[in-house]
DNA sequence: AAATATAAATGAACAGTGTTCAATAATCCA
DNA sequence: TGGATTATTGAACACTGTTCATTTATATTT
């Protein structure tokens, strides 16, 4: 029957209606702005409409977060043609804190905010495949460098989390505003000279 | 006249009541639960009251996060009797995560949340003192360290953000559920491993 | 084509949030 | 004691996410 077919596409159409939207809100006027009836307004739907096609906020957020993977993975994945894994490693971060510089919003809903992990916590589902499949291209690129002589006497794992940390954690305090709370010298140059150091520190032999 | 001195001081008296009130709700039930009517219920003073005593909800949060430096600022200064810098700086990272852990709403309120800094922007200070305070702890560690020899080639202030990012990062990351989600090898023992990783990588000559 | 069954969309209502402010109560001082 | 000052109140406002009986639209069957 063709008809089943043609409205689970008009499903579809309107989930991405309201996704559409939502990201609209977000990347315009900040996460804040992003409620239920505004995205309704915006899609000229109802308030319940938009629970007919998600089960809370969470799930929205949830979606709109996964989009930031999409997006953070296609400028990582283009990387792949660095042959050397050390170089890799330190382009993969410069993406990573650009990423997060470019859209601070996304960065911190992907990495910072509770709504995508309570999200999963109520599907009962542990696994958070985004930023595993993310974590994963740094472990083995990490692994590629330990294998051409690097890192030498360092953990595989707890050193891929320790690297993912420190540009993580450089990005983390840029967007929460305190690096420029605890006003340093240069404050616009400093992400650029802080990973220099970061590079300088896992150069060392 | 005294009465206006007494009145001061039972002025003084209803704010801490407020912030002790605050404290409780957050410590006991996390962050969501500390409201205006909540406080205000649990000091058995209406809603208004807590308006008169503080300007608003932020002003209340960011009076919880001085407190929590007030913590974590004491906690470093044990260390002072570390006389080797470099081992000094080991043992304030261990302090730092430890304080984390210990505390993950209090950190996330220190580091991460928008309301201390916004408090400090409705309030045209553009001077971030507790930040400023605990990062110049560790920028004079540093300091120490580079006179001592260690981190040769390297700038002091990029490289006191990096070391406090990489802590920073794996604070934050722990506590937005994200280190769990990535299903590493063994969640528990991680945080440990990736610090002694870290103490690895600033070792190096 | 009409009647029935299914699916989709609605929006008022609920319980909660931070914040304001005219009205009330309490205190102080002359 | 009476007037001025200060402290406290809580209803009201404009929001928030979420639910669900009711209505509207579509699809299927007679």
């Amino acid at each position: 029957m063709g008809t089943s077919e043609r409205k689970a596409k008009e499903k579809e159409e309107i989930k991405t209606l309201i996704l559409n939207a939502a990201k609209k809100l977000f990347v315009k006027k900040g996460i804040d702005q992003v409620t239920i009836r505004k995205i309704a307004e915006e899609i000229e739907y109802s308030v319940g409409t938009v629970y007919v096609y998600f089960r809370d906020k969470n799930d929205i957020l949830h979606e709109l977060h996964t989009q930031g993977f999409g997006h953070l993975g296609g400028a990582m994945r283009i990387l792949n043609n660095v042959s050397d894994p050390m170089e890799r490693l330190k382009a993969l971060g410069r993406v990573y804190l650009q990423f997060a510089m470019d859209n601070p919003d996304m960065y911190d809903l992907m990495f910072n905010m509770k709504a995508p992990m309570d999200f999963l916590e109520s599907m009962h589902k542990e696994e958070w495949n985004e930023g595993k499949a993310t974590f994963d291209v740094l472990l083995k690129n990490v692994a590629q460098c330990i294998q051409k002589g690097h890192f030498e006497g360092h953990q595989l794992e707890p050193l891929s989390f320790v690297i993912w940390s420190t540009v993580h954690g450089m990005c983390s305090l840029h967007i929460s505003q305190r690096v420029k709370g605890v006003n340093l010298e240069n404050p616009d140059s400093m992400m650029g000279k802080a990973y220099e150091e970061f590079v300088t520190l896992i150069d060392k032999k």
